[in-house]
DNA sequence: GGCTAGGGGATTGTGGAACAATCCGACAAG
DNA sequence: CTTGTCGGATTGTTCCACAATCCCCTAGCC
C-alpha cells in the first residue's frame, strides 16, 4: 500500500491553497498577536471589510476561525473584539500549559528523537536573539521552546493546542512593557530544563517545569495588573 | 466586587441568545454524536440549507463551528463531511485526555470540593442506567466522569476541551457495534478511580488512570479495525 | 439633580441571488 | 492503459435587502 511517495504526502498540507476566509484570518492574527491591533477594539464588519477588500460574509468567517483561537469574543449583535485578557485568563492558560508541558516531558522515552532535536533548536535560536538584543525574536523562541517540550508527546492536538495557547499568551506578552525583563529571567531555566531533558533526568525536569510555569504565571499577572490592568 | 449574585452570573450562558447559526451547529452536532449521520457522509450546503431553512450562509458559518469541533472537516471546494475516525485518531485522543485528566487528579488537593461531587454524581448516573441495562446513557455517564476528572484541575480552558475531546471520542462509539461490552468492563474501574480520589490516594488514583485509558484506548482501537475499519 | 423611559441612528443577523472558481466523472484520442 | 478535454454540479465569494438588536441621547418625571 505505501510506497515511495511517502514523503510526498507528507507535504500534503503545503498544497491546500487556503479560502479567502482563511487568509482574512491569518492577517488579522498576525497584527493580533503583535500588537497592532489592541485588547479591546472593535472590529467593525464594514470598516473592515472595506480595509481588506472582501465582504461582509467573507469577514465573518473569518471571525469566526478567530474566535475559536480565542484572540477575539464574538458578542452577539454587538460585533466582535480583541480579546481582553484579564489575571484569571492568565491562570487558566498556565493551568492547562502544565497540562501539556507535562505530558511532553513524560513522554520523553518514547520520543522521536528530532522531536527533542526541535527543543534543542529553538533554545538555540532563542540565545542567538539574546545576542542581538532582539527581546522579540526572544519572545517568539521562547514560545516555540514551549511547543517543543509539549510536543515530545508526539500528538497533533497537543500540538494544536499548544499553538492556540501560545498565540492567545502573546495577548498578555504584548500588554507588558519590557520584552527584556520578561524573558531574561527565564533563558536560563529554558537551559536547565534542556538538560535535563537531554540527560533523560524526567522527574527533575517535571519538578523544574512547574515551578518554571508558576513563576512565569505570576510575572505576567504582576505585569498586568501593575501596568494597565482593569 | 463579587457579590449575591454569583450564582445569578453562573447561569450566564443559559441567558445568551444563541444564533440561528448556533442553533443549526447544535442540531447537526446531536446527529452526529448519535450516530444518525454516519462519519464520512457529506453535508452538502444546498440539500441541508433546504432541510434545515436556513440560508447558505448561515449553514456554513454553522460548519466553521463543527470543524473546530473536529466534528466534520472541511475540504476546499469539495465541501464538508462528517468526521472519518482513525485508529490513529483515537490514539491521539487518548493522549491528551490523559494529560488533561492526570492534570485533574494531581490538583486534586486543591480542588473545590463540589468539584469532587460532580465525580462522584456522574459514577451514580452511571451505575442507575447500568441497572436499567441502558448502556447508551452509561456511555454518557462515562464520558462525564472523566470529564469531571479534568475538571477538579478548574480550568475553564481544560474543561471545554475535554469537552470537544468527548464529542469526538462520541463518533468512535459510534462505530463500535455493541455499547455494552464498551463499557460494562470500565464502570468497575470507574468505581475504584473514584474511591481513590475520595480518599485522596493521588499518585495510586495517576496510576490506574494511566493503565485505564491504556486499555479503553486498545479497546476501541481493536473495536475499529475489527468491525468497519477503513 | 438623578433616574427612568422611549426614540433615532447605526450595526449586526439572516436571507437570497448571482457569478466565478473549482472539482469530479465521462468520454475521446493517442 | 494512459492522458487530455469537456460539461455538469458544487462550492467560494460578492453584493444587496431587510429585520432584529443594541447604544446613545434626549425628554420627562419624581
Amino acid at each position: 500500500m505505501t510506497g515511495v511517495f511517502d514523503a510526498l504526502a507528507a507535504d500534503r498540507s503545503r498544497l491546500e491553497r487556503a479560502g479567502a476566509a482563511q487568509r482574512v484570518a491569518e492577517v488579522l492574527r498576525d497584527h493580533i498577536t503583535e500588537g497592532r491591533l489592541a485588547p479591546g477594539t472593535r472590529l467593525s464588519e464594514e470598516a473592515l471589510g472595506e480595509a481588506l477588500a472582501v465582504s461582509r460574509n467573507t469577514l465573518r468567517e473569518a471571525f469566526r476561525l478567530l474566535a475559536d483561537q480565542r484572540l477575539v469574543v464574538h458578542e452577539l449583535n454587538r460585533g466582535v473584539f480583541v480579546k481582553v485578557l484579564n489575571p484569571g485568563d492568565v491562570a487558566d492558560i498556565y493551568t492547562l500549559r502544565l497540562a501539556l508541558e507535562t505530558a511532553g516531558v513524560r513522554a520523553l522515552r518514547s520520543a522521536a528523537s528530532e522531536r527533542l532535536a526541535a527543543v534543542r533548536a529553538a533554545l538555540e535560536r532563542a540565545e542567538s536573539a539574546e545576542a542581538l538584543d532582539d527581546w522579540v525574536t526572544v519572545g517568539t523562541a521562547d514560545l516555540h521552546f514551549h511547543q517543543a517540550v509539549a510536543g515530545l508527546a508526539g500528538s497533533e492536538r497537543i500540538d494544536e493546542c499548544m499553538a492556540g495557547l501560545m498565540a492567545e499568551l502573546r495577548l498578555a506578552f504584548a500588554a507588558v512593557p519590557s520584552a527584556r525583563g520578561l524573558h531574561e529571567p527565564f533563558l536560563r531555566r529554558n537551559q536547565v530544563l534542556a538538560g535535563l531533558l537531554e540527560s533523560g533526568e524526567i522527574d527533575d525536569a517535571e519538578v523544574e517545569l512547574t515551578r518554571y510555569l508558576d513563576d512565569a504565571r505570576a510575572v505576567i499577572v504582576r505585569a498586568m495588573t501593575g501596568a494597565g490592568g482593569q
